[in-house]
DNA sequence: GATACATATATTGTCGACATAATTAATCAC
DNA sequence: GTGATTAATTATGTCGACAATATATGTATC
């Protein structure tokens, strides 16, 4: 799964799997979203202390997936129409000024290699028509270089690990793929294209109207789980 | 001083006092920027177990005063002249959109509100002519009004609770003051006048320029200094 | 039967101690 | 004297237990 991002931290503690493992848990569902997060039961779980565990939860709070009260305990955070759109609302923004600093700031080679990513998804995606894990794994990937070639430690910081792991669970519990995907595809291609030409005011358009399709895409099938 | 954002979470644990000392002193620079962290010695100093004060370190890594290596421990913060760019290049956009969002969403009574703190800032700001630090808390203020009003949690929580602390080192410590203290009171002014018009247009172009003229001031600080 | 209060239970916050890893000090080779 | 290697020391990561707080249960009262 993804990494938090290009981490240069090499030593991996027990906080740091226990992390990873309830973050893929809340992600895919298999925490169910509002339910109580007892410390006590983690631990016996995942078979260590609480401390480590503890350690956890501060970071699963950072990136939004838990919600905590103090002496009151934590709860699996739950999806909403106004936190999908607050979410939105502030990626749009967000990954648009990525856009325009890649523009600035991407080397040659670093646009080599995402066109290369590109590519390589198109074809795997020929492969799998409709499998869309995979698909959403690249979508992501091509985010994630984008936002790295911003160069702003700040901006990769709040994207990549603070807000990435809540987007991903909006699509992974909203089943997200359908026709979209081939689009998506195209959408990310005129993207580094602009970036590609040094236009980072177009990147920036485009990567907002990415976005605000995506969005939309995901309002309407979370309507359609409201009827 | 300066809590975390209204912040509901009534119970102060021990974590949370320790914390807040922390911040200060990192803030006013009684910590110096790059500093080594030991656990024991602030243990030691503060009165408390390592435990709370783990989880204390935790929340100001999420606020970046400090930066953490697994095994290897945390340091204060340095300041730099790409990490202030970094930081304000974001700010910029972050507190653009607040604008935007607060000219959609405040409330009538909100804005009037903020309109009596800018009076309010005004006269006290007269009587101390030059008092750098009410000025500093002042500015905060209007901006913490704004970005309240924008009334997106996730863009509230990077602002307030994330971005701030290191807004506010970088301007306690550079003693920013000066002539363009009166100006950012008429440039306030003009933004709340803006959202006051449901322009949110126009307030994000005025809250980007005010930002970005405020940056400037900090960066010419910060040249004189290396000279 | 519903509400308010008191009790009992469980959970979180905190503590002190140990294991492991990193840093410093010391030793040795050249 | 300098550099590398090893030992000593310190710090971080983790553990189990206790204290304070919140939740759940039960009891009494209206």
């Amino acid at each position: 799964m993804y990494q938090p991002h290009p981490a240069l931290r090499k030593p991996i503690t027990a906080a740091d799997r226990v992390l990873q493992e309830i973050q893929r848990a809340i992600v895919d569902g298999d925490m169910a979203a509002g339910s109580k997060i007892s410390e006590p039961e983690l631990a016996r779980r995942f078979d260590l202390s609480r401390a480590p565990l503890r350690e956890a939860l501060a970071r699963l709070e950072r990136c939004h997936l838990i919600e905590r009260i103090p002496n009151a305990g934590a709860r699996v955070v739950k999806l909403s129409t106004t936190g999908l759109l607050a979410l939105y609302q502030l990626r749009e923004n967000l990954e648009g000024l990525a856009c325009k600093l890649a523009a600035e700031h991407m080397s040659d080679d670093e646009i080599t290699e995402v066109r290369q990513l590109l590519d390589q998804h198109l074809s795997s995606q020929r492969v799998r028509e409709g499998e869309s894990y995979y698909q959403e794994a690249g979508d992501l990937d091509f985010h994630y270089r984008v936002i790295l070639g911003s160069k702003n430690s700040y901006l990769i910081n709040i994207l990549c690990d603070e807000l990435y792991y809540l987007v991903r669970m909006y699509r992974v519990q909203l089943g997200m793929n359908g026709p979209r995907v081939s689009r998506a595809f195209d959408e990310h291609k005129a993207i580094i294209t602009a970036i590609a030409n040094r236009d980072g005011e177009l990147a920036d358009l485009l990567m907002r109207r990415h976005i605000a399709a995506s969005r939309r895409n995901i309002e309407l099938q979370l309507e359609q789980m409201g009827t």
